[in-house]
DNA sequence: GTACGGAGAGGTAAG
DNA sequence: CTCTCCGTAC
C-alpha cells in the first residue's frame, strides 16, 4: 500500500522497477514498443482512457495488445504496476504477460501485484479482509476432494440417503450457484427444492461449516469479495482509487459472479467525485467462448457497450498466425453458428503451396493413435520439425490415455498438459494435508484425511468419539484430540496413537517459526511414518510416489514459508513440467486456448465425443454451438498444419461402440480441405474385410507381436465387430476388388477430393457407418520405401490369402477358448465357440487344436 | 481395526 | 474399464 496514492510520475526508485525501467526505455528509444502494431492494435494500446472492448479473433495479437497495452501505461507513467488490475483466467495466461512485459520493458518483472486470475486476485482480497465475512485471514482454500467429503458429511447429517445424493452432484450444484454469485437465500425456488427439498439448507449448511473450518472454496474467492465491496463502500472506495487500469482477458468466458466483481471494481458511484474514469479494457472473442457449462455467459461480452456506455469498440481480424488455408476452413466451420458477433478472419499471406486442413480416417482410436505417433515421427524425421512444435487436441480427458500408451511403446516424448495434475496426486494431497495441520489447526478436513495415514490403528470408532467430544465443546478436532488424550475417553491403544500424532503436530507447529521450511517438510514426512509407509510399500507405483514426495520438497524451495506454499498450491494447480524437453504436448481442447501449435492434430472428431452428447442432450442448439466453437479453437491452434481424425469404434466406458463421423466435418469447405485416404495400417479393412490384418503382416512380426493388434482393444474392436454382423453397412470382404482398382488407378496417392469425402461423409450416415474405405496403405517413416509397392503387397496378400483353416476344424482363441469354425472368408472366420456362442474373429488368434 | 475381494456405479471441460 | 463402497474373513 506504499504507493497508494503517490502519482506516478513522483520518481521513486523503490516502487514498481517496472515503471521505472518502461520510462527508462521510453527515454531512451522512443516508443519502439508500438512498432509493428497495426492500426486496430496500435489503437487497442493507446485508447488508454475510458471503457474499451477489444474483439480480437483468434491469432490476431491479442496477448501483445494486453502487454503492450500495460507496458504503454507504464511508460507513459499513467500508473505504477500496482496500479493495473489484470485479470486472466489461467495461471499460464498470467505467467506469459508477465514474461512478455518482462520483455517488453525489459528485464524481470516485479512489482505487478494485481495481475493474476480472477482466484488470485480474489484471494489476494479476501486475506486482507477475511475478517468481513467471518473468516480469519489465513484461512484455507478447499480443493475439490475436501469439498466433496465435507459436503458428503453434511448430507449424512441431513439424513439423507448418499447414494440416493450424491454429494458430487450438489458440489456441481453449488458451483452453478456461485457461478451466478447467489446466496443461499437468493438461489431459485426448483434448486432449494433439490436433494429432497434441502437444497437450500445444505448450502446455508455447507457456508457455516466452512466459517467454522475458516476455509473457502473456489466459488467463495469471488462471493466474498463481491459480499464485501457491497457491504463496505469504503472498502471498495480504496479499490476504486488504488486500481486506475483494469485490464481483462479471454472476456468471453467471464461468468455472472466475476462480471458482477468487474462491475463493482470497474463502476464508480456518484457524479462529482474526483476519481480517475472507468479504464476498463476487456479483451475476447465471442467465437472462443468455449465456458458455457461452468457458468460463462456470452451475454457479459454482448451487453459490453450497454454496459459502459461510452466504450469504444475496437475489431482485430488480421491474423498473423496461420495459414490461408486453416482460417479458411475454421471461418467456414464458425460460419454455421448463429449466435455470434461476425468476425471474419484474415491473413495478408494466403499461399496456396500450405497444406490444407487434413481429414483422416481410421478404424478405431488405437490406430488412430498409432497413425498419428507416426505422422508425428514423420515429421520429426522428414521435416526436422519439433516435438514441441506439434499438439495433440482431444475433446475429453480419457482420450488422452491411449496416446500417452501408444507414445510410451513408440518412445515418443510427450507431454501432458492439464492431465491428472501433480498435486491432485494421493501421495501429494496426504503431505499437503499434514502441512494444513501444522499450519492450520482448525483444518479438520485436513486432519481427517491423514490422522490414520499410515496405518495408527485409528479407525472410524475413534474418530467418531473425537468428534463427539469435538462438537459438544465446539472446538476443532485437533485441539479436541489434544484434550481428549488427557481423559479416560478412548481405549488405551487409541489413546496412545492419537496422543503421539497430534502430539507431533503440535510440536511440528512450534518448529514452523524457527525451522527452514523445506527442513520441517521432510522431518514432518519422515517422523509421521509417510516416507516410511511408501517405503515398505511392495507396489510398482510406490517408488515413483517417493520421487514425486522429493519433487514436492524441491519445488518448496522457491517459497517463503509453509504457509505461502500452501496457499500457491491451492491456486496454481499446474506445475511447470521440464519445458526443455522436446516433446508432443497432448492436451483438452479447453486448455489449449490461448496456445499455437506448427502442427495440431485433431483426433476424435465424431458424433457424441465431438461434439460431445451431453453438450447437445444438455445444451441443446447453444450446447452444439459451443461444440462447434470448441472446434474452432481447436483448427486455429494450428499455424502451418491442421490433421483431423475419425475412427470407426471408440471405447467408450469400457464398451467399444462404433462411432460415425462428426458433423463438423461436413460443414469444413472443399477447398481448404483434404481428405486423406487410409494412411494407415488398417485401411485394408474397408476394401478386404480383415485385409487390414493381412496388411500388418507387412509389418513385420516384431510390429505384429508388440503391436496393437495384440492389444485386448485390438481383440475386443475385432470381437464388436463380429458380433454385430460382420459385412453389414461396410460390405465386408465382398467388395474387396472393386476399391483395388480405383485406389490403384490413383496411384495410391490415398487422396480424395474434398468433394468425394463430403460425399463420403453423408453416405456413411445414411446407414449408420463410417466411410466405406479404399484401399488401405501401410504407409511408414520406419519402412519408407514406395508406396505403390506396399499397396500392390497388401493388396495380393489380401486377395490371395488362403486361409490354413476349413470348416469344421477345432481350433483355440485365447479370450474365446475352443470351438468349431462355421465359416470361413478370407483370413476372417466365424467360429462357433463352445462357451462364448459365435463370433467373427481373425484367423491369427486361432490356433489349431 | 484392517485387508481383501466382489459388486455396483459412473465417467466433458478447469480453478 | 476404473473407482468406490461394503461385506466378510482375519
Amino acid at each position: 500500500m506504499t504507493d497508494f496514492d503517490e502519482s506516478p510520475h513522483v520518481s521513486n526508485p523503490k516502487s514498481g522497477g517496472i515503471a521505472a525501467r518502461a520510462i527508462a526505455a521510453r527515454g531512451r528509444q522512443a516508443p519502439n514498443y508500438l512498432d509493428g502494431l497495426n492500426p486496430e492494435q496500435r489503437a487497442a494500446v493507446e485508447t488508454t482512457e475510458g471503457p474499451v472492448l477489444v474483439l480480437a479473433g483468434a491469432g490476431t495479437g491479442k496477448t501483445r495488445v494486453l502487454t503492450t497495452r500495460i507496458a504503454h501505461i507504464l511508460a507513459t507513467g499513467r500508473a505504477w504496476p500496482s496500479q493495473i488490475l489484470a485479470v486472466t483466467f489461467t495461471n499460464k495466461a498470467a505467467r506469459e504477460m508477465k514474461a512478455r512485459i518482462g520483455l517488453l520493458v525489459g528485464g524481470e518483472v516485479e512489482g505487478m501485484p494485481w495481475l493474476g486470475t480472477f482466484h488470485s486476485i480474489g484471494v489476494k482480497i479476501l486475506r486482507k479482509h477475511a475478517e468481513l465475512v467471518g473468516l480469519k485471514s489465513n484461512f484455507t482454500i478447499l480443493d475439490t476432494d475436501d469439498q466433496i467429503r465435507l459436503i458428503k458429511q453434511l448430507i449424512q447429517a441431513e439424513n439423507l440417503d448418499d447414494k440416493r445424493w450424491p454429494a458430487r452432484t450438489f458440489a456441481n450444484m453449488l458451483d452453478g450457484w456461485k457461478n451466478k454469485g447467489l446466496e443461499p437465500k437468493q438461489i431459485p425456488e426448483g434448486d432449494s427444492r433439490a436433494f429432497a427439498g434441502k437444497g437450500r439448507d445444505l448450502y446455508a449448511a455447507y457456508q457455516e461449516r466452512l466459517r467454522t473450518l475458516n476455509a473457502c472454496d473456489f466459488g467463495d474467492l469471488l462471493m466474498h469479495p463481491i459480499a464485501i465491496f457491497r457491504a463496505h463502500p469504503d472498502v471498495l472506495a480504496d479499490y476504486h482509487r488504488r486500481f486506475r487500469y483494469i485490464l481483462v482477458d479471454e472476456y468471453q468466458d467471464t461468468n455472472t459472479a466475476q462480471y458482477l466483481w468487474l462491475r463493482l471494481l470497474a463502476q464508480r458511484p456518484g457524479k462529482d467525485n474526483e476519481q480517475a474514469p472507468v479504464n476498463i479494457c476487456c479483451v475476447g472473442d465471442d467465437d472462443q467462448s468455449i465456458y458455457g457449462w461452468r457458468g460463462a455467459e456470452v451475454d457479459n461480452i454482448l451487453r459490453f457497450d450497454k454496459e459502459f456506455s461510452t466504450a469504444t469498440v475496437i475489431r482485430l481480424e488480421r491474423n498473423y498466425r496461420s495459414t490461408g488455408h486453416i482460417l479458411g476452413a475454421a471461418s467456414h466451420l464458425i460460419g454455421h453458428n448463429e449466435d455470434r458477433l461476425g468476425k471474419t478472419l484474415f491473413t495478408d499471406h494466403p499461399d496456396p503451396e500450405d497444406p490444407k486442413v487434413e481429414v483422416n480416417a481410421g478404424w478405431d482410436s488405437e490406430e488412430e493413435a498409432r497413425a498419428i505417433g507416426e505422422a508425428i515421427e514423420d515429421l520429426q524425421r522428414r521435416e526436422n520439425h519439433n516435438l514441441n512444435d506439434m499438439a495433440i487436441l482431444v475433446r475429453a480427458s480419457f482420450q488422452m490415455r491411449t496416446f500417452e500408451d501408444r507414445f510410451v511403446t513408440m518412445g515418443l516424448n510427450y507431454r501432458v498438459i492439464g492431465g491428472p495434475r501433480f498435486y491432485e496426486r494421493m501421495e501429494i494431497r496426504d503431505t499437503l494435508a499434514y502441512f494444513r495441520c501444522v499450519c492450520q489447526p482448525a483444518d479438520d478436513l485436513a486432519f481427517e484425511r491423514i490422522v490414520n495415514t499410515p496405518k495408527r490403528g485409528l479407525g472410524d470408532a475413534t474418530i467418531r468419539l473425537l468428534h463427539e467430544y469435538a462438537r459438544e465443546r465446539q472446538i476443532p478436532l485437533i485441539p479436541a484430540a489434544l484434550e481428549i488424550v488427557e481423559t479416560e475417553e478412548l481405549k488405551p491403544k487409541p489413546r496412545n496413537a492419537l496422543r503421539r500424532v497430534v502430539l507431533d503436530m503440535k510440536r511440528w507447529s512450534e518448529l514452523l517459526p524457527s525451522t527452514k521450511h523445506t527442513e520441517l517438510a521432510e522431518q514432518i514426512l519422515e517422523e509421521s511414518g509417510y516416507t516410511e509407509m511408501w517405503q515398505n510399500d511392495r507396489s510398482a507405483e510406490a517408488p515413483g510416489r517417493l520421487e514425486n514426495l522429493k519433487e514436492l520438497i524441491r519445488s518448496m524451495e522457491e517459497y517463503e514459508s509453509l504457509p505461502s506454499f500452501l496457499e500457491h498450491v491451492a491456486l496454481v494447480m499446474d506445475t511447470e513440467q521440464n519445458a526443455e524437453m522436446d516433446a508432443v504436448s497432448i492436451m483438452t481442447l479447453h486448455s489449449a486456448k490461448g496456445l499455437e501449435f506448427d502442427t495440431v492434430f485433431l483426433p476424435g472428431w465424431e458424433e457424441g465425443l465431438f461434439p460431445h452428447q451431453r453438450a447437445l442432450d444438455e445444451g441443446g442448439r447453444s450446447g452444439l454451438e459451443e461444440e462447434r466453437r470448441l472446434a474452432y479453437v481447436g483448427i486455429t491452434r494450428a499455424k502451418r498444419r491442421a490433421k483431423i481424425w475419425f475412427v470407426s469404434n471408440r471405447r467408450i466406458h469400457g464398451l467399444w461402440q462404433s462411432t460415425i463421423p462428426s458433423r463438423f466435418l461436413d460443414e469444413l469447405p472443399d477447398a481448404h480441405v483434404d481428405v486423406m485416404e487410409a494412411n494407415t495400417s488398417y485401411g485394408g479393412y474397408g476394401a478386404g474385410g480383415f485385409g487390414g490384418y493381412g496388411a500388418s503382416r507387412w509389418d513385420g512380426a516384431a510390429a505384429f507381436n508388440e503391436g496393437a493388434y495384440r492389444t485386448p482393444g485390438w481383440k475386443r474392436a475385432q470381437a464388436a465387430k463380429a458380433s454385430q454382423g460382420g459385412g453389414d453397412g461396410w460390405s465386408g470382404g465382398r467388395t474387396r476388388e472393386i476399391t483395388y482398382e480405383s485406389d490403384q488407378t490413383s496411384g495410391f496417392s490415398g487422396r480424395f477430393t474434398a468433394d468425394g469425402a463430403e460425399r463420403q461423409g453423408r453416405a456413411s450416415r445414411g446407414h449408420n457407418q463410417p466411410p466405406r474405405r479404399g484401399l488401405g496403405l501401410y504407409s511408414s517413416a520406419k519402412r519408407g520405401g514406395p508406396r505403390e509397392i506396399e499397396g500392390e503387397l497388401v493388396a495380393k496378400s489380401v486377395a490371395e490369402h488362403e486361409s490354413a483353416f476349413s470348416k469344421g476344424d477345432r481350433v483355440f482363441h485365447l479370450k474365446f477358448g475352443n470351438g468349431t469354425v462355421a465359416l470361413v472368408d478370407g483370413n476372417k472366420l466365424t467360429v462357433d465357440f463352445d462357451k462364448a456362442g459365435q463370433k467373427r474373429v481373425l484367423e491369427g488368434f486361432l490356433e489349431s487344436i
